[in-house]
DNA sequence: TTGAAAGCGCTAACAC
DNA sequence: GTGTTAGCGCTTTCAA
């Protein structure tokens, strides 16, 4: 394999001038067919491609996107294992990666060069928006992890290139929105609960500023005066989405009402919910039994864990392939809709069961549930 | 905020040249303070920082670094939620992002520009290693998730231009490796297993023939003779690393064989261990008082799942930052030891329990295991 | 349909 | 210390 292959290699060897060769890679139609035949070739037996940064620097309009994960670095928070050594752990784990794995996934069907750059809070400080993107030679950014106190956040409004930002809306005229509906998902959750005769709930809310939250909270509240019931505030719980603040804050309401009280704890986030069925457990109760837990995002940990999540899943790889291509779409001048809202379904596992028959349930097996079949059960009562 | 601020812009302002400006954006010796002062606060004003495109081309030897993720995208399997709708997972989920962070964490603690691209094998397959080296103008990279089949795979042993693989050695001139030792680690882990009483081993193995499978086997092998004891062959079990194939092979063997025969899973990745459980659970046998399982990662989830899985933890993230950190030194010429293989530990949680009292402990509650207390139940007795 | 030439924004070698 | 200049590898007029 030969090194070193520039275009004017290439150029030489076909017998033409390095604007031939530019023609014939850029798909121009004024170039004879067998010329730009001939030059493919010889580019492909030299192992030509031309040079990403020459490309940037000699095109006048910069065409490249790129995808900017903000919330990775910082967003971590420890916890403990039982023998008391300390673990960390990211909130966004899960939906960072499924995200950026959907938006490769569209770049990489259309052949797009779309660089990942983790940026945290912190180094938004040291560099504008603009900064950032001009020293990329950005034509487009697809933003996740942002939060609204963080500076791209603020410069997103006013940028002049197309940019898309995922779950955080910002409203600008060049920025595209991809997310889920928050108050209407979160209705259903919350319906469904009520459906199956829960009349005392406890939400479990993350951060109370997050707009995703604030959103959340308000489908639930939807919810309850569609109904014309009451949601007291004293049953909204705040953890920050950290695990051992959750495990605090359920370990706190248990102590204080036991069983006497709520039924079910309505999670803001499948994390939450793990955690919240895991110290329900370590209390010695029982989940679905003594209290049924949904959650919502659709993280692969809710089908390892026993009970399964009841959850919403809102397939976070659909959404960033959805935020690619409205990026995309956008700088191509294709300006549709600039807000795209994608689905979300439940999907009903092991954690819910009916409230009524809380105290004649007690020991049982991992295959029967005593109130309710849950899907592993039936499939077990199925097969044996 | 003044747009397209170029070189000539700043050195216009400054009254200096554009040279310069370079030398006071580049830490040159020689450039008198006061001017470089000016410069830089002049381009602070102007929101000015260099385009790296520019740079690349104008420098001659490239020197930026960057991570190609190779499985992201391929590594889908497919699984089936109980009510039958398909759900994708990825096996490398965990580990291809916590490497990532930590190698992020090391770039921007020294302020490195390092774009993550995700790449796939058939990607490999229409361009070159040193092609896309060339085209994005690195100095080296870092490649996490090849596969031994991959086309970057062979190419990387003749690479010109430094590299380090993580997990999977390749030999050559230029190519770091940052990895784990699986046999001893494996050795260990299987002691711990022996040492608890353990004579009747399962051993449920990943692909065949993926070299840290291999490894982790023969790490085994190790830990057995080491006290003259024979693994059965038959007993080595592989599932390919996929939920459902590792459900069928355990659901297999449980039927074949229940109690009878093994009292322990010993599991080549936490993912399969996780499965494992899950399945053992739905069979109606209890873990760990009819089987202990061990995994081996470090996963999240096995933090969430019931018992907690007692695995080996290999800090995926310090994997990620030792990688960084190692083709940082290389490509500055810092070549001390090609070769780092992290530490790793044993995490112990709830689902490993001698043998000997299978068949008195049914029933047992959450809290108490009958025949070992768990991090869990110990923490809730001494709380209760 | 193609070649020639002027840059894109920067660095680096060589003057002064 | 600083200015000048010649590229880096490509795209893109403008001619031919």
């Amino acid at each position: 394999m030969k090194l070193a292959a520039s275009i004017k290699e290439v150029a030489k060897l076909s017998g033409v001038s390095a604007g031939t060769v530019s023609r014939a890679f850029n798909n121009y139609p004024d170039i004879k067919p067998e010329t730009r035949e001939r030059i493919l070739r010889i580019a492909k037996e030299v192992g030509y491609s031309p040079t990403l940064s020459a490309k940037n620097l000699s095109s006048k309009k910069s065409s490249g996107m790129a995808l900017i994960l903000s919330q990775l670095l910082s967003e971590r928070i420890g916890g403990r294992e039982p023998d008391g050594r300390v673990f960390m752990q990211h909130t966004m784990e899960d939906s960072s990666f499924l995200i950026m794995c959907g938006a490769c996934r569209y770049a990489i069907e259309r052949n797009l060069d779309m660089p990942v750059y983790v940026y945290s809070s912190e180094l938004q400080n040291r560099k504008t928006y603009e900064q950032f993107c001009r020293e990329h030679r950005l034509g487009g950014a697809l933003l996740f992890g942002l939060q609204t106190t963080d500076n791209y956040y603020k410069a997103l409004s006013e940028s002049t290139l197309p940019c898309v930002t995922v779950d955080t809306r910002v409203l600008g005229e060049n920025v595209g929105y991809v997310g889920t509906d928050n108050i209407e998902s979160f209705r259903m959750l919350t319906e469904y609960l009520l459906d199956a005769g829960h009349r005392e709930i406890v939400v479990l809310n993350g951060r109370k500023v997050a707009t995703v939250c604030l959103e959340r909270l308000a489908g639930v509240y939807e919810a309850y005066s569609a109904r014309e019931m009451q949601l007291r505030s004293e049953d909204v719980l705040y953890t920050d989405f950290r695990e051992d603040l959750t495990e605090k804050v359920v370990t706190n309401y248990l102590g204080k009402y036991g069983k006497s009280r709520a039924t079910a704890f309505l999670c803001m986030s499948d994390l939450i919910a793990i955690t919240a069925i895991r110290t329900i457990q370590k209390r010695g109760f029982s989940v679905p039994d003594d209290f049924s837990v949904v959650g919502y995002d659709g993280m692969a940990s809710g089908r390892f864990i026993y009970p399964g999540l009841t959850t919403i899943d809102q397939d976070l790889e659909s959404k960033g392939y959805a935020a690619a291509r409205l990026l995309n779409r956008m700088m191509n001048g294709q300006v549709e809709e600039k807000e795209v809202l994608l689905p979300y379904h439940l999907v009903e596992r092991g954690s819910v069961a009916p409230p009524w028959n809380r105290d004649c349930a007690k020991g049982h097996d991992l295959a029967e549930h005593g109130s309710i079949m849950t899907p592993w059960s039936r499939e077990y009562a199925e097969e044996c």
